[in-house]
DNA sequence: ATCCCGGTGC
DNA sequence: GCACCTGGAT
């Protein structure tokens, strides 16, 4: 097959299985016949288990290497760890989460940016894309701020192209994205981004997740969004807060290297990348979103009528009424 | 870390 | 009235 390793004979694969916080190592160091496909096959990504870094590596290079060898003669010599594991049960939770997802309605059911100009030529729809993810940002969603409406009375009034919005007026911008929030900023930002869009991409939106984050307006969230939907171009995955706080409810994510939660919505996209499969990386935003609107919401989670607390860390951990927020302390909620 | 438009709900 | 929401900007 086409095995990307540059350098076989150096290789080592390892497994490091979390049962019981035990650590089992496997390793395969091919010689002569390629290492068993059916247990690479079991690794979610070549990529993602890291190359054995293996100081003194003459003996274990020259001798063919066992587990056993590498767990105990040379176990303190050989720094053998995948990049990342992914978590227990990863995918009956999100199993769990889809069965839920398919009886409930959430607004994230209703919106989406990928409806905006699904009628329009390429050009005019990435643009329409662009324009619609703009305006959904920071939005509690796009139905009750008329964002979908915004972008129909655009498109009527034949503003939904980078020419024509660079000369219109910032205030008939400003009037027909009302009542979307930050409508002001936005008519603003939306001037400037038709202006660069007409300058250095002929009318056309960037295609590039850097170019994208240069625009005004345009931050992490939107710009993964824009390359999902706008140019059908899975450059990472689009986390918002809800995919935020409700990978780290799972304790799907974590900061480098430790087992705390992540910070910011950013490391919790890179913490995710490095094990969730990339078939998942799209559908992972509308699934979450809409579990987070409707069960794991993030004041007073409904645990109890949630399909998976049985596999959720965090089940039943945030069930006490934060009734205000100078009482941090709660003694008599602690159980022992 | 703090601010933000403005609608919502406590 | 006041805090909250939301993701980008600073």
């Amino acid at each position: 097959m086409t095995n990307p390793e540059p350098n076989p004979e150096s290789r080592v694969f390892v497994r490091k299985k979390r049962a019981n916080n035990t650590l089992e190592i496997k390793a395969e160091v091919p010689k002569t016949e390629p290492p068993e496909e059916k247990k690479l096959r079991d690794l979610p990504d070549i990529e993602e288990f890291a190359y054995g870094k293996v100081k003194g590596s003459a003996s274990l290079r020259q001798s063919k290497p066992t587990v056993d060898e590498l767990s105990t003669g040379c176990g303190e010599t050989v720094s053998i760890m995948p990049k990342v594991e992914a978590p227990t049960n990863w995918e009956q939770v999100l199993e769990g989460i889809r069965k839920m997802r398919s009886s409930e309605d959430a607004p994230v059911d209703s919106m989406g940016c990928e409806k905006a100009g699904s009628v329009l030529p390429p050009k005019e729809r990435r643009f329409a894309v662009l324009v619609s993810s703009l305006l959904s940002s920071q939005t509690k969603d796009a139905v009750t701020h008329g964002n979908s409406g915004a972008v129909q009375r655009l498109l009527q009034n034949g503003l939904l192209a980078a020419d024509t919005i660079d000369n219109a007026e910032e205030a008939v911008i400003k009037d027909l994205i009302y009542p979307v929030g930050f409508y002001s900023r936005k008519a603003s930002n939306l001037k400037k981004i038709a202006k660069i869009c007409l300058l250095k991409y002929g009318g056309d939106i960037p295609s590039s997740l850097e170019e994208l984050l240069s625009l005004p307006g345009i931050g992490p969230k939107m710009a993964h969004l824009v390359m999902n939907v706008g140019w059908n171009n899975v450059q990472g995955i689009c986390v918002d807060t809800h995919v935020h706080r409700i990978c780290n409810r799972l304790g799907w994510v974590s900061r480098p290297g430790t087992a705390q939660k992540t910070s910011s919505p950013e490391e919790t996209r890179e913490s995710l990348q490095l094990w969730l499969p990339k078939d998942e990386w799209v559908p992972i935003n509308p699934l979450l979103v809409g579990f987070g609107q409707t069960v794991c919401t993030p004041l007073r989670p409904r645990c109890g009528m949630c399909g998976i607390n049985n596999l959720c860390p965090s089940a039943f951990k945030e069930t006490a009424s934060p009734v205000s927020k100078a009482k941090k302390s709660r003694p008599t909620q602690k159980k022992s």
